[in-house]
DNA sequence: TATTTATGGTTAGCCGCCTAACTATAAATT
DNA sequence: AATTTATAGTTAGGCGGCTAACCATAAATA
């Protein structure tokens, strides 16, 4: 009888097994469902546990991810208000206002009030901020390199499309919970 | 210039324009992984929101089952530890307290000391646990079911032995990170 | 037997996520 | 111009995750 959603995934015939006594279990489809967590799971570990080292959580990278993005594209806007931040990653307005105060408090991002609109703030990377981004970003990039190093060319490409189906679906069910992809950035 | 690990996934000409000034990132490893994540966050909050709607979170979804597993077992240990709840359900001894201390809040679950080992509580579900699960279940699984529907069994297949080759390197990648995979379960 | 080590559960503090409510400001409507 | 609606950022409270420390108990060792 498989634990499901557990720390360890069920064995398929466990599937089966409990599929007898649950008719709208749908064996294979739960196996690859739990296979896709648990992956995801793994593989957002082993690239989070490398941030955590620079002391740089999941939620603080985006921050400043975004923050580098907005200077690359060199389009004079080299701040981001909190909105602007938590809609690229995907927190609220409230969480944003936690990350920005540890961000800003390590010396990381600059706050500042905006000029134009006196509701809002800009956010703007420091130096020290880009540098870190610098020291962090190419083992970062390595390691998800490395995590999909074992899939050739091919087997990439067919694991994007599988998971964009998977998406789709996702989408057609809940619209509500969709994220707009993919997008223009 | 692409916004890695944001909400909305980059394009390919994004990555592909990305990896000109970081030599280390490998495009198509990082649509690869950037999907990956992505497909997972969605199909988690599928089914999250609808165990949202009957107030459990993914945590203590996994505390339920595991007790329901143990009791379907028929081992003659209708309970479990907190320690043992924390080793299936992948957090930690001060985690479970506090999952504990609300599904017993809730009635979800009993907690008792244990009669052996002093230092030891055992933790039951309740009938009116096991009832929501069994409110909870059926629709748990068809929505599972209904996010895999638009791939087939050949597909599905393909998507986990893909998967599997990917926890294979995320494993050796880290050792320490890594879950025991599969598990006896 | 006494001491040391290991194990179990909890607490405190931190972080990051949420919702709802709030205040301040801007925009839209009357 | 006055009022209403919308937007931005923050706060409060809750939840769930973590680490480290703690106390109680059990097991291992000297």
């Amino acid at each position: 009888m498989p634990l499901l959603m557990l720390k360890n995934l069920p064995r398929y015939e466990c599937l089966l097994e409990a599929a007898k006594e649950f008719p709208d279990l749908d064996p294979s489809a739960c196996e690859a469902f739990l296979h896709l967590l648990h992956t995801g799971d793994e593989c957002f570990r082993a690239v989070e546990s490398q941030l955590a080292r620079h002391n740089i959580s999941q939620g603080r990278f985006g921050v400043l991810m975004s923050l580098l993005n907005n200077c690359r594209n060199d389009d004079g806007q080299a701040a981001l208000s909190p909105a602007g931040l938590a809609d690229r990653t995907g927190v609220t307005r409230a969480t944003m206002t936690g990350l920005i105060d540890t961000l800003e408090r390590d010396g990381l991002v600059t706050r500042a009030h905006d000029t134009e609109d006196r509701r809002m703030m800009v956010v703007g990377l420091t130096l020290r901020g880009r540098e870190l981004l610098h020291e962090i970003l190419p083992d970062h990039f390595k390691r998800m390199a490395m995590l999909m190093q074992s899939l050739d060319e091919a087997e990439r490409k067919t694991l994007v499309q599988l998971l964009n189906k998977i998406t789709t679906q996702a989408a057609a069910m809940a619209p509500a919970v969709a994220s707009s992809f993919p997008a223009a950035v």
